[in-house]
DNA sequence: ATGGATGCAAAGCGTTTGCATACAG
DNA sequence: CTGTATGCAAACGCTTTGCATCCAT
């Protein structure tokens, strides 16, 4: 997409201590596109990061799109907007699909990683693996792909509901 | 709409050589769920499996959607219909999504590969490389996941588009 | 015969957009 | 002040579904 901003240092298994806020961040990506950093833009930027979780569109749309004693409420078509620009901005990124929505995570200040997905529970679970970005620069040289990053989803059974009795997670298992 | 295909398979994680044709396959799994292998159905999967290419639904369902002289139409609801089955099956799985739609490819009699997608020109490429399921194998057992697949995406620039002047690939190209 | 399958059209659903109004810079 | 951004509601585009009819077994 943007061919500027973005100063990520090519190899992030080390990434930096973040320095600036992700609230500042935006607006210095805000700024180089002529755009403005207006309430609601600050209020979803802070609602996304008061904690580390994954999230999709429908989930802050509801968080916000009710009356808050501090942050005000922000509309359903501007958290789509902004998630947008976030994304663009590289403070958050797509993680996977769940349930026909995309989930996100933060891409910002936090540690490269992928996912397992389980198909009973339908749950995420992280994983750290260095190797696996460096398999991918190699083979993307190889075949003269510039390589920006990558998804990958690890499906399966997790530990929890692989234990055959007892209780197992109970998320949204249809039948 | 040339993906790259590597006919070089020779190794482990290759698949044992079909000895049944996909529709053939397709029967005995509908046969255990007490379906039917309906002319439609076989029309469908005879389609998909013509060719090797990558797919979405919409591509198949323009295709025999219009009368056509031997398989005759199927409907737009019986391909999405019968596309979930053939997924449940193990014959074709979802491999990246472009353009909100999801792109599906042959999951059988197909070696294991992963996908290089340009932000470009959004072409889909494929690769192989036996190291990533090696190294999520031995992950996965660590976490105590049971992992039954995973999906890759290496998001990027591809050769052709990123060699500065000349023509680059065509945004989106239907048909 | 008969329970599963098809086609059609309408409904679903997450996401996007046109437009009049409201602000950030 | 001026060009952006917001809200609302309608529009979208892919996918699913209700229902009457059809057909594989």
């Amino acid at each position: 997409m943007g061919p500027i901003v973005n100063e990520t240092a090519t190899n992030e298994l080390a990434r930096q201590e973040v320095t600036v806020s992700p609230v500042e961040k935006f607006r210095e990506f805000l700024a180089t596109r002529r755009m403005r950093l207006t309430q609601e833009r600050e209020t979803i930027v802070r609602e996304i990061f008061a904690d580390h979780e994954h999230f999709d569109s429908d989930q802050i749309v509801s968080r916000l799109t009710q009356p808050r004693r501090d942050g005000g409420r922000v509309s359903r078509a501007t958290v789509y907007r902004t998630l947008r620009e976030l994304e663009k901005a590289g403070l958050i990124r797509k993680v996977a699909r769940s349930n026909d929505r995309e989930v996100y995570e933060h891409d910002y200040g936090y540690p490269q990683h992928d996912h397992f997905i389980c198909e009973k529970c339908s749950q995420l679970v992280e994983f750290r693996n260095d190797e696996i970005s460096t398999v991918l620069e190699r083979v993307s040289a190889e075949y003269g792909f510039r390589m920006k990053g990558h998804r990958l989803e690890v499906h399966g059974i997790c530990d929890a509901c692989a234990r055959p009795p007892a209780r197992r997670h109970r998320k949204l298992d249809m039948i």
